[in-house]
DNA sequence: GTCTATAAAAAGATAGAC
DNA sequence: GTCTATCTTTTTATAGAC
């Protein structure tokens, strides 16, 4: 069964699965190889595949790539849900922005490498897409921090550059958190947020 | 005239300065669209150059990229060799890595951009000499972190934890620091090692 | 849905004339 | 030193049989 939703048209529940398979799969050739050093045929090895069948679900290169990228800012748009929704300080909020973030990247290390790497290859309706979704994210982390200083919990510090700093701390660790590793996501949020939080607090 | 060095054929100074100059055009070429995404032509374009002149100069297109890489190296080490030949306290030398590191992102962007984005383009040796330089640098910033704890200037921190936190917020900049723009390199140092400084101080 | 065969363009690199 | 022509491989994508 198909239904049209939106303009797009869905395919069948296993036909879904079966795509998010091969999005996962590509995500990690893509990470190991770079987006455009991975030829079709490499994708379709790494799926066991024929060139006809991946196309049955990929439509495109390229559209695969926005697959990813949806992929991880559908986890990260949905932990600042999470935190905007139990409220609390500016502190608290930050804090729990960072554990949200920090796990995404420790989950999806494939995909977060490939969203943080290659999104100079998405094109016209799809990198604007994308723009977009990354602005309305880094707003939110500017908004906690405006809050914080209007609120005096933080000093007056610029909420733009903060912010950029903050952001920085913590997607960088995309380069050396992984699972399976030593570290988890909260050892490494607890430690961050301890310098952020003591960095931008009022000194008393 | 020409000399052997290190095994390394030497060409003439009119040689190295117009190969300096196709790296540096190069660089900005593979900043905007990727490497793997450039094509040759499109780099005898931007030179103004034909493949047999271009090639006359690069050796390969890994070569150039490689080249780019060194460039990055060549002055972010220079700058850690400027603030340690200085000295000072950990807290002065972690400002004065700080500095100098934005004073590279600001005035090589390009260049900085392709380091970051395509060294998993390098292979063999090629990769390998750049990730012992990398790792060079990052072991002076841990250095500088041990120190401040044992002079318990700084708080008991993770130096390894704490390097990767410091080395994100400054190399992220990368995506937005650019010659040209409202921020300069101090005036970003300056905020960042007030948050950083402040944020791993030994609590009073 | 999945395959094989193939199209059509572009890739990196080299040869040899000038 | 620089050019044009060319070699070889690989690229993304499609056609059509099954």
């Amino acid at each position: 069964m198909s239904r049209e939703v939106g303009g797009e048209a869905r395919r069948s529940t296993k036909w879904e699965l079966r795509r998010q398979a091969i999005v996962d799969t590509s995500a990690r050739v893509f990470a190991q190889q770079g987006y455009h050093a991975t030829g079709v045929t490499e994708l379709c090895a790494a799926n066991d595949l024929g060139k006809g069948a991946l196309y049955h679900y990929i439509g495109s290169k390229e559209e695969l790539l926005a697959a990813i990228h949806d992929r991880v800012m559908d986890e990260v748009m949905a932990g600042a849900e999470r935190v905007a929704d139990t409220g609390g300080s500016p502190t608290g909020q930050l804090a729990r922005l960072g554990e949200e973030l920090l796990d995404v990247i420790h989950r999806y290390p494939d995909h977060v490498w490939v969203f943080l790497h290659e999104f100079p290859a998405l094109t016209g309706e799809r990198a604007e897409r994308f723009r977009v979704r990354r602005r309305e994210y880094e707003k939110r982390v500017e908004d906690v921090l405006r809050a914080g200083v209007e609120s005096a919990e933080f000093r007056h510090i610029d909420p733009w550059i903060t912010a950029r700093a903050w952001l920085g701390m913590h997607n960088y660790t995309y380069l050396w958190l992984r699972p399976g590793g030593r570290l988890t996501a909260h050892s490494v949020a607890q430690p961050f947020s301890q310098i952020f939080m003591q960095g931008i607090a009022r000194q008393s």
